[in-house]
DNA sequence: TGTCGGATTGGCACCAGGTATCAGTATGAA
DNA sequence: TTCATACTGATACCTGGTGCCAATCCGACA
């Protein structure tokens, strides 16, 4: 019926903006050779908001406090914190995190997970990693959930060094063992725990 | 001269706007009572884009894979690289790499860069971390280049362990130095280095 | 063959949130 | 008084749309 069957039409255009949500109905023009009305009607039906509209969302997503922060801040979800003795988290593994031709975790993926939960089982301002012994055990693979459990074996609360252990688990299995020593700045924080790692 | 000197009220806008970038010129006039032209002519001065712009500005960052995606690939880039024997690469400590309170880079961004080149470094196809012996000399900071040398101590292309030693520092000085354990899959590839960490 | 209906296109009014520019007013200092 | 600076108002114009209506195309079906 049509030059292009509309079915295909709304995929392709679905996929562009997908691609690159920056394109207005102009380009899209351009790139699917209909007129501006039929893009219109076409983002219309498939409930695709206008590019001011895109980019607001996008915007929106990014500077939400609770979303941005935590990809830089902490590795993993922190399921349980006992401040100065102990800590789990938990991290999936997903696509970003694995070699792409053996779907095996990076190792730094492992490592900032038990990092983070070293440094935030900590109850102190600051909080920096001194040293650190770590073993893989296994690897970790796409797709598994890692629970990571810190014990704070000497806090150093006047020392200014605390000694954390880590164990990774999947399931029962262990994946990763490390050994942390973690500068403290001395003066326990009354607060509470800051989130940070 | 005025109800409220300019300065302090370009200061006011630099900050509403800093903390809701969502803001209208509309929106400011209510909250600085000036006219819309004055909140125009303040943007102007200080060079503050208007909302779409800001807008786009911000969907454009989140957008950027490199940004949205810090711990994926490599981390840091690569300078020089010889197979089975050394490496450098080169990672600049950015605002999401460290604590917001004190500058100071996460560990695990430091451990990751050190990681990644360890792992490129050996010439096969796959190589993946055992364990590592890892020293935070003395903290990374906000802005600093950290340069990572890698040295390969024994390449162990037959026995499947390859012992890796990586420096890193900031000009002179040593901020970080790691022993790691990689395994590899004992033939060592043909094929170039394949840029995955 | 005519006609019906969905798909497509064109055109126009309108909107938000601006830019750019010009003119007028207020206010304080020299 | 005069002058500069700050502020305000008004207007034209821009982009990237929405909303709506009419015209056209094109294939299917009676």
């Amino acid at each position: 019926m049509e030059r292009m069957p509309k079915k295909q039409r709304h995929q392709q255009l679905a996929r562009l903006i997908e691609e690159n949500p920056f394109l207005t109905d102009r380009e899209l023009t351009r790139l699917l050779k209909v007129s501006i009305q039929t893009i219109r009607l076409d983002r219309l039906e498939l409930a695709i908001p206008e590019l001011r509209e895109r980019l607001k969302l996008m915007a929106e997503r990014s500077y939400d406090p609770v979303r941005s922060l935590p990809l830089h801040e902490i590795i993993g979800d922190i399921l349980d914190l006992q401040l100065d003795k102990s800590g789990i988290s938990m991290f999936e593994i997903r696509d970003e995190h694995v070699f792409s031709r053996s779907g095996i975790a990076r190792g730094h993926h492992v490592f900032a997970q038990a990092n983070s939960l070293a440094v935030a089982v900590i109850n102190d301002e600051i909080a920096l990693t001194a040293s650190a012994d770590i073993r893989f055990i296994r690897p970790a693979r796409l797709g598994e959930k890692c629970i990571a459990k810190a014990y704070v074996r000497s806090s150093g609360a006047q020392k200014g060094k605390a000694k954390v252990e880590v164990f990774t688990y999947v399931g029962d299995e262990m994946v990763f063992q490390g050994n942390f020593v973690i500068y403290r700045s001395a003066r326990a924080a009354d607060e509470e725990g800051t989130g940070e790692a």
